[in-house]
DNA sequence: CGCCTTCTTGAAGGATCTCAAGAAGGGTGG
DNA sequence: CCACCCTTCTTGAGATCCTTCAAGAAGGCG
């Protein structure tokens, strides 16, 4: 059963991700903690948002990780977006209720739901707010258009490798005896429907890459070997991720009116 | 040279665009058509806002066609997406102003540059404008969404059906004959890089489609033939382009204030 | 212990790519 | 007005990356 109680342990994490780009005042920030929010828990590989519902509340994940789920006509699925701890997985339904995809559990997760008609009294209220869910929200498309350029124009193990090397910078992934680790809890066949492969081949990848000892994946982790490598394997250029933006760069439109 | 001129003729066209989806008040709607423009001619093939580049206004299309670019490490090049006359083709750059990636002109454009500093003036002043902004860009997520889901799972012909129908749709293409028309001032070797095809294998496909009597793609335009079948083709269902919303269903966060 | 999910590997087939070359069309300068 | 060039479109043939189908191994859970 959801329950209600002061969550700004967790949507401290909401809170720090928006302030990791965004400027927000003593108030406006107050404001995002004070947000109600119902924690519930779903198993994995369950549905937690379904295609065409209208939603009234958006979901932010605390622990575990979640996929957006497209499909094409023969039914292979397509996940469009993976979101992670202190992410907002369906912000854009803020603006926008009626989704066309569906949120699915990777893992067994736990989200807090934070109603609709809350976030917008704050985005209302405080205009900043606004603009740091949508410089948000931004983020999550920036995502999305590098996920177009590697579907579309990279081979196997560069997808891969340049999944593997965004995934690490959002975790933000820490060294650990000289290699990158970070905890991964997704099958092979998650994988493949990310890049558009199929399992069999995403094995094959995998192997390739641990062959080549620049990663490997096991037990719901994934092992960096070598980042150099395997950063220029993939391709992988950070800044559409907009992690790391100093104090000075974070920005804000809106006056402050403290 | 650029010149400024009361431009209402042409940013009435944006606003109508955000009109169909949001409700802004007289004030509101006026806030828009009092933005500051300059109309700029970009020649065909030719970016008009660099990778990398911190830009200070955003880029209303007037007329022609542009394209968002990147690029994987072989110079292979993917769009990421298409922006007609009456779009806003860099509006997330209102909040994030370090693009990473490069718009360019697919045929000859014309286009209006609205300075940031007034955008975020009327986004600040009126929270519903920020809104019906932050909308509209969901919007251009939700069709990169698709575009995933196109280039990830689907073959050749299904990938361009779902194109032909797509840009159909945002065109708001008439019935002309039975047949479905618009003008798409593309070549072949853009539609591969919007498909992640090769230019080669679109010249195949476009055979195909219009072998089997479904679409025509020829002096820069489309005609379909039989819009029933490619869109079944083609897996098309519109609902992610939220064109047709009726005034009802349109949305406003905030309390309106006139 | 047994079942179910996930991972792994092999072999054959197919969709798309690469390379190559010619045809068609539009613009420009002589 | 024609010749030429350049872009775009078209088609063929062989190569390749990835898929499909199949089956076994490994691992977690009741």
């Amino acid at each position: 059963m959801p329950f209600q109680t002061p969550h700004q342990p967790n949507l401290r994490r909401f809170l720090d991700r928006l302030l990791s780009r965004s400027v927000l005042s003593d108030r406006e920030q107050q404001a995002i903690l004070d947000l109600p929010a119902y924690v519930a828990q779903v198993p994995a590989n369950s549905d937690f948002v379904r295609m065409g519902e209208v939603v009234d509340h958006a979901c932010v994940i605390v622990e575990g990780i979640a996929g957006r789920f497209g499909q094409n006509a023969n039914g292979a699925r397509q996940i469009t977006a993976l979101h992670i701890a202190g992410e907002m997985a369906d912000l854009h339904s803020v603006v926008q209720p009626k989704g066309c995809s569906a949120l699915q559990a990777l893992s067994t997760l736990t989200i807090l739901r934070v109603p609709h008609r809350a976030l917008r009294a704050a985005a209302g209220r405080y205009p900043a707010v606004a603009e740091a869910l949508w410089r948000d929200s931004s983020v999550d498309a920036a995502i999305l258009s590098q996920w177009v350029v590697n579907v579309g124009r990279r081979d196997a193990r560069t997808r891969i490798a340049h999944l593997l090397c965004e995934m690490a910078t959002r975790y933000k992934a820490y060294r650990n005896e000289g290699d990158i680790v970070f905890e991964f809890p997704v099958t092979q066949a998650h994988l493949a429907d990310v890049t558009g492969l199929t399992p069999v081949h995403v094995n094959r990848t995998l192997k390739g890459l641990r062959e080549a000892g620049l990663a490997i994946m096991a037990d719901r982790m994934v092992r960096i070997l070598d980042w150099e490598e395997l950063a220029i394997l993939g391709e992988f250029e950070p800044a559409y991720l907009q992690t790391d933006i100093r104090p000075e760069e974070r920005l804000r439109i809106v006056r402050i009116v403290q």
